[in-house]
DNA sequence: GAAGGGATCGCCGGGATTTTTC
DNA sequence: CCGAAAAATCCCGGCGATCCCT
């Protein structure tokens, strides 16, 4: 075992990502970045998956897990100061939809998967599911129009009288509608004004981008 | 500052992702969790470029930049990519399969046969015979799947809903029936795609094939 | 739904390309 | 009038099932 030093913020995050009773900080961090189990480690059930078309995953929500367990290092009596600056999303939920799209990107239907609409809707299902009201806000912007277009909804009816041929799709598992007779490169924006509204990382962003370059 | 244990791999794992010289630990896992900077620590110099994991298309040119200083040891393996190793069949019974096959192509009956139908049954009904297990499953995957109809079923009944001419036919000496209104070359597609899933060679496939060109 | 087989042709979905709008 | 952004036409490839031939 090796030791390493990380400020006291991060070490609240990663102990905040405790699943399982338990779990070493070795588990926690070996998930949070999609690194394979270590062989002889086989302590905590794996409760993170992505899901490409299952539909019994964890609508959303998210078990309010245990803290802290991480080491053996005992917490000191100085509490976190984690501020959660107004209207801002927390940096745990944030991340907790970074892991599961990257799971998404991940997985291997979605990267076999050879038509743009698939992954394009398979993408905004994890994001509605792992944060309603954020996705739903999203929705809501002016980023979220066209001209005269209307890109999500929750029905068909609202994007069919939007516009002439947007052929809707619903979005696998969820509420919502999105248009779907575009080019990829709008697929993409729509993408990304809806993850930069959900306050995803650039970074994230960036990695979903290839899939929707023009090849 | 938090102490933490991780183990021997995963540490080298976060050694190798260090971007630039004298970056603490708490930087670089903030970094891969896609976590703010903390406070004022911008320590260190730049010197990304030839960022060597991320599986993202780089844009522009690549400066030779120097590697890792921190910790010698190359990253490991970890690149993201799990495969789906599941099923994995045993090479032997493979080859049974194999061999079942190529008898059959072989048979006097098989050749003299001048319908297609006769000759796609026939090979089905070997398939299923010589592995259930593995030729249930393929008849399972989406491939198993046109825009409307559906291919295999354990009963004649599901095929006719799912169509409206597809002439369902029992595969001789098996549970299961196939859709039969088919062209040849879709009923070649039918066999390659199950004979793909079953993890059978392309060799044998392509022995198949001359049977169902359209001469 | 009853003759059966399967090639041919028409439809549909996907999305790049073109057209329209501002 | 030009350029950018958005809309939607339309081509291509895949699938379904009609319908011709045996």
């Amino acid at each position: 075992m090796k030791i390493i030093e990380v400020d006291e913020e991060l070490y609240q995050y990663i102990a905040s990502q405790t699943k399982s009773i338990g779990e070493s900080a070795s588990d926690i961090l070996r998930r949070l970045l999609n690194l394979p189990v270590s062989g002889v480690n086989l302590t905590a059930v794996d409760l993170t998956q992505s899901t490409m078309n299952s539909t019994n995953e964890e609508k959303g929500t998210q078990l309010p897990a245990e803290k802290n367990v991480v080491a053996e290092t005992p917490k000191p009596s100085s509490e976190q100061e984690i501020k959660t600056p107004a209207r801002k999303q927390s940096t745990q939920s944030i991340q907790h939809i970074v892991t599961k799209v990257k799971n998404l990107l991940q997985s291997e239907a979605f990267q076999e998967e050879s038509k743009m609409v698939v992954r394009f809707l398979n993408i905004l299902s994890v994001l509605y599911r792992t944060n309603p009201e954020s996705f739903a806000q999203a929705t809501e912007q002016e980023t979220s129009q066209g001209r005269t277009r209307t890109y999500y909804a929750r029905d068909e009816a609202t994007l069919l009288a939007a516009g002439n041929h947007t052929k809707p799709r619903q979005i696998p598992d969820t509420p919502y509608w999105v248009i779907t007779n575009t080019n990829s490169g709008r697929k993409m924006l729509m993408l990304e004004r809806t993850m930069q509204f959900m306050e995803l990382p650039e970074e994230l962003i960036d990695e979903v981008r290839p899939y929707f370059a023009v090849v």
